[in-house]
DNA sequence: GTGAAAGCGCTAACAC
DNA sequence: GTGTTAGCGCTTTCAC
């Protein structure tokens, strides 16, 4: 079989070679696999096949390999997006540990549709992919109900599902910790509306936002301040104009910044940021930021901004950890601690980590 | 053949299907890749063979269909890394093309490394990606080679290689037009050292730079201005550190800021902002500040910042347009106009475009 | 130490 | 309109 030369297919198959070296397909395919002990294959005869083999820049057919084997050497993840730091970061953390495994990394971004999550998810299964990490998906259920039906080991990562093992970021406590911090460094104001802390952005129904809040709340309440009123939390989105449009409402109607701001997340930030370059620099003075989640640019606005870092590479850790040990039939839920970041400007430390 | 059960095995396959249709796997796999036509298949046995496929959860194997078909329908990116504003955008743009023509998108990230660069387009081509995209690769011709010994299409974004089709943004007309507007922004300043414009970032062997220096040069050179001098340009990297070291040297030796700052590349930028939240926001007032590069943040930092945003969406479909029309073979370079964006604060429009 | 042969799941040429 | 068959390139059992 295979009897066509090289030339005429345009890729050397292990026939090639064979025919070359005078032996076996199968002794090459040992060869060229490191399965020399099992067969006992000389060390000459080894060297003459890698030989061969790099002559006719002999490259492995994964596809027959794989078919063979029934094991692709692929892994999948799905993220919402690659343009958010978040994202991209775990997308550099997955492909590192994915290649530390030899798995073949494929990030592919499904823009929180869950018709596109679901239909993505099939194409990766149909490239019998080994592993997938399903990230800030909407979806999640449906996709694991998919990665069930063809018995592909999978997990929630950013959000948690219910038919997954899933590992997200504790929000609560890094709400809670950056709330803390943010009555601790605010300065007190006069005005009883504008002597309180009031937080900004996401979506009331959201998982991610309900953890952050509850922190929030609950910092607030063991605090001397006591009691919180609705008019503090603003979920109006992530969009950065709904936090513009937020922070317009709220300046005019206390008439200045309050004492202190929990930004839920970049995109609001955004918004905010763009407020904010149209006020007086010293009325920035009278307030203190805080946002749920970090981005390296943001170090550098206008004004000192605490932030809640996401611990990318512990996520990611955790996820690798429960597909190396085979514990991808469970539904728990595993929280990983974010980390406070202080910037010297208003801290005096740099970093204020873990409880 | 295959008279192993469904259980067994895990997953069904077309013989699984023909078997209880009372059927060939030839006509299910007609049925189920749309060659009902060429067949001629009723559309009654189309339908119940579609039905008994739903009911076994049936999904194609891309492997075994990739190695008969010899396509694997995969199309792989080098990127250097995801956590950048620029190579996650262009992460998001292929992806979504690629899957416009039905193929699923591999993006992998090689760290700018040489040898990881080769090594990973190894990886991908025994996968039989049927193209790759070369973004900011350091190693591009490198790559080439290999590319060509397999027989793989590809071509080069962002960075010029010699052994494929290129398509890079114009990075002396980007420079040159962002140049002009600084100059035309900037206030005067009495002290003649002061009176000038200073480009800080990147490195003076760098295609990039050396273009972007051109473009700036040229423009100086267009104006009343004239003359330019070695020390108006610092190429000491892309680190954030080397620029913050560079803005403080030279806040010192003038004596304060110059009347204009080409900064290159938004790592750059971040030591810049670094060191201009140390400084008097009125001092900032004297300074018309330029980025080549864009992202969402840096609109907001502390002070109006003019940039120059590359064309991620002309510059892939520009790729994919060699792509579809197979003009793979040439070593042509493609230039793709960036745009300027300058901020409503500085400029009065929000953006200028093209020219 | 090595070869022959079977078969992973699929598609396409050919047969009827 | 549908079945039979060969074979994509590889790995692996069995045989010697």
């Amino acid at each position: 079989m295979s009897q066509t030369p090289i030339a005429a297919r345009g890729r050397a198959t292990i026939y090639d070679i064979a025919k070359q070296a005078g032996l076996s397909a199968a002794t090459v395919s040992a060869v060229l696999n490191g399965n020399r002990e099992k067969r006992r294959i000389s060390s000459e005869t080894a060297k003459r096949i890698e030989q061969i083999a790099a002559t006719l820049k002999y490259s492995v057919n994964r596809q027959a390999s794989g078919l063979r084997k029934s094991r692709s050497g692929l892994i999948g993840m799905l993220i919402p997006n690659h343009d958010t730091y978040f994202f991209s970061s775990t997308s550099q953390a997955f492909e590192r540990m994915a290649r530390e495994r030899n798995l073949c990394p494929i990030v592919v971004s499904t823009l929180r549709d869950p018709k596109l999550e679901v239909e993505t998810t099939k194409t990766l299964i149909s490239y019998q992919i080994e592993y997938l990490i399903v990230t800030g998906a909407t979806d999640r259920d449906g996709v694991s109900k998919v990665c069930q039906q063809h018995g592909v080991g999978h997990l929630n990562l950013d959000l948690p599902g219910t038919k997954a093992p899933s590992i997200i970021s504790d929000h609560f406590w890094g709400a809670q910790a950056l709330t803390e911090e943010l009555l601790r460094l605010c300065k007190p104001q006069k005005m009883p509306d504008r002597d309180k802390l009031y937080f900004i952005g996401g979506i009331a129904t959201d998982f991610a936002t309900q953890r952050r809040i509850a922190g929030f709340t609950a910092a607030i309440q063991k605090s001397t301040a006591g009691a919180i009123s609705a008019d503090q939390i603003d979920t109006h989105g992530y969009e950065a104009e709904n936090a513009a449009f937020a922070i317009t409402k709220l300046y005019e109607s206390l008439g200045g910044l309050p004492k202190g701001l929990f930004i839920n997340s970049t995109m609001p930030l955004e918004g905010i940021a763009q407020f904010l370059r149209t006020l007086d620099p010293a009325e920035l003075a009278g307030c203190t930021f805080g946002c749920f989640d970090w981005e390296p640019l943001a170090t550098f606005l206008g004004f000192p901004l605490l932030m809640v870092r996401q611990d990318v590479d512990g996520l990611l850790r955790k996820a690798f950890e429960l597909i190396d040990t085979n514990q991808l039939k469970t539904n728990h839920v595993f929280e990983i601690k974010p980390s406070l970041v202080i910037p010297l400007s208003v801290g005096g430390a740099q970093k204020v980590n873990m409880a």
